[in-house]
DNA sequence: TTGTAAGCGTTATCAA
DNA sequence: TTGATAACGCTTACAA
């Protein structure tokens, strides 16, 4: 009933068809009060009946509106962005916008071209994770001026929007607890500086060692790329080095991946968890509590994260509201069982 | 340098500076060969000065084509989703596409809707896995004749594009690996029926069974929707129903996801893998190598379907190919510990 | 080699 | 209550 061979129909046919002017059917298809309902009933019947929908691209072009949002992630690969993309989605559909999704594989000129794609495309704001805190990209979505927040990310600069995860904290609470439990030295699995929130994060490890008058071990430090099996032969290498006398008795990982890697290599040299060592991810993604002991992490409410950019994000749009938003959550410890009392 | 105060420049405001017509400046940015190269310099450098960046819309609106690919995706829950959509960008990133995605969350309207919005925005084409294998909605995309590529989904008409996994012998090598190492009973953890890689998954694992002279016992189907703590609570229900005599020795699981909510009821039950149950999942997800005995699975190559959709899909747009193409591509078994031999 | 003008499908202003 | 018409920013014949 709906669809005809016609290609793509315009509402300048759907006027030939309702016998009207093509501004009385936008008027119509807009419910514009004005026009006669007997009118609007007609059109909207014919459109319906000829599969009209509209073309967006003229009507961006027109009211400088696209409901589309640019997500630019620094790395889809990582596992904790599948939630944010999860929630992001969820809360855009809700809100009747779309994702116009893209990824800087960390990048810092992939990064600036896909910001420019994005203005190019039209987006109406860009929710946006930066490869580098300290790059000119941030200033280029300043001077654009296109609503934006910025997520993951530690600004040096007032007027960002920005709504991120305290990972200063999370490092900090988690290196507490297992100071708590008598661990004095600490393995710390994390990503490389130049990342934001790893730096946020080694600063929190290094903060709940002093503040505990434990001394800061370089070597206990250990920054890679945290990919699950790049940290696996991390540690397998640690350990070939020192196999006897244990230098460290518990480990921190900058995610619940790292943690992944760390478990595997543990196991294989037949260490158990968390008797031998312990171990605290960070991040709580899904697997953690199917994990073998179940993971003590902390956890990212990214869920949270992602809900908060959006809201404010489309508040601004639709409110074209200028004041700047910056939003502290929190992240809490998880307690499984990875996690042993020495001494 | 680059960036003004000026809101949005456009070609007409860069001819003003550059004191030529704008169909000029249009031209020597595309880098038509007809524009003297002096002109064409000084126009690039204007363009630079001012910060200019080309609107997609009003480009689109003239060419008809918006170098975007709408992708619609069934459940972005479901973790197998991950690697897709990261190719699926990947591939689209290497090719100039950028990517809309969206979720139908399983429910056929949302579906609708999402097809009518990916054609109001225009996009080049659509890849989509379908909700469901015999909805209108796939009727509809290939009434409104968008270059389209259907993922996870077996077609029933000709005239489709598609790429997909071949669930049936996913499940089918499985079960018979299992059968070859001794057990009868199998256990099959599966997805709703209507959709349509549940479907097929199913009867791989039936025909797999018919086919070795064993009976097929419906008490040891189960057809759940595949969430993990689910799956779970599943498990520990049949347990508690039979905690003496085994009914089954093996598990078949839909996914791999699913295979870790086994692990952990089968776990906290005291049981072993491979020992006590075997376990067989499906997908070959990062974590699968990382489960504790690793996991024996299927590998879904989702990255080769993903690029083949991508390639085919733009091959389609850019030399307007007509012929419609269908690729099967076909799963294997990944041997790892989670499977042994019995009686 | 450059410029003029029409048109893509809408919205919005003004006149009828 | 409806209809002309201009405009959004670009591409593309066609004219100069």
């Amino acid at each position: 009933m709906s669809s005809k061979k016609t290609k793509k129909v315009t509402i300048k046919q759907i006027a030939e068809v309702a016998g009207v002017s093509f501004s009385t059917v936008a008027k119509a298809l807009n419910d514009d009060v004005l026009i006669n309902k007997e009118t609007k009933k007609k059109v909207k019947r014919i459109a319906n009946e000829l599969g009209y929908y509209p073309n967006l691209l003229a009507t961006g072009l027109r009211k400088k509106s696209t409901k589309t949002i640019g997500v630019i992630l620094n790395d889809l690969t990582n596992p904790c962005f599948i939630e944010t993309i999860q929630e992001i989605e969820n809360q855009l559909s809700n809100k009747n916008y779309t994702m116009l999704l893209i990824d800087s594989n960390l990048d810092i000129d992939t990064e600036n071209k896909n910001i420019f794609t994005m203005l190019s495309k039209g987006v109406d704001g860009i929710i946006i994770a930066p490869v580098s805190s300290n790059s000119k990209n941030i200033q280029l979505i300043l001077d654009k001026e296109v609503k934006s927040v910025f997520i993951d990310f530690i600004p040096k600069y007032k007027n960002i929007n920005y709504v991120y995860v305290n990972h200063e904290y999370a490092a900090l609470s988690a290196t507490e607890y297992l100071i708590k439990h008598g661990h004095k030295n600490i393995l710390l699995i994390n990503g490389p500086l130049h990342l934001a929130a790893c730096s946020k994060f080694q600063n929190g490890y290094i903060k709940a060692l002093i503040k505990n008058g434990l001394a800061v071990d370089k070597s206990l430090i250990v920054n890679k790329y945290i990919k699950i099996d790049i940290v696996y032969q991390k540690i397998m290498d640690l350990q070939k080095d020192c196999p006897i006398n244990k230098i460290y008795t518990a480990i921190l990982c900058v995610s619940d991946l790292a943690a992944m890697g760390v478990y595997k290599a543990l196991k294989e040299l037949g260490f158990l968890i968390p008797n031998d060592y312990s171990v605290v991810g960070y991040d709580n993604t899904f697997f953690a509590p199917f994990m073998d002991p179940p993971l003590t992490t902390v956890n990212s409410p990214l869920n949270i994260v992602s809900k908060l950019s959006v809201g404010l994000l489309i508040d601004q749009i639709e409110n074209d509201i200028r004041l700047t938003f910056q939003k502290k959550v929190e992240p809490n410890l998880v307690v499984r069982n990875s996690v042993c009392k020495i001494n």
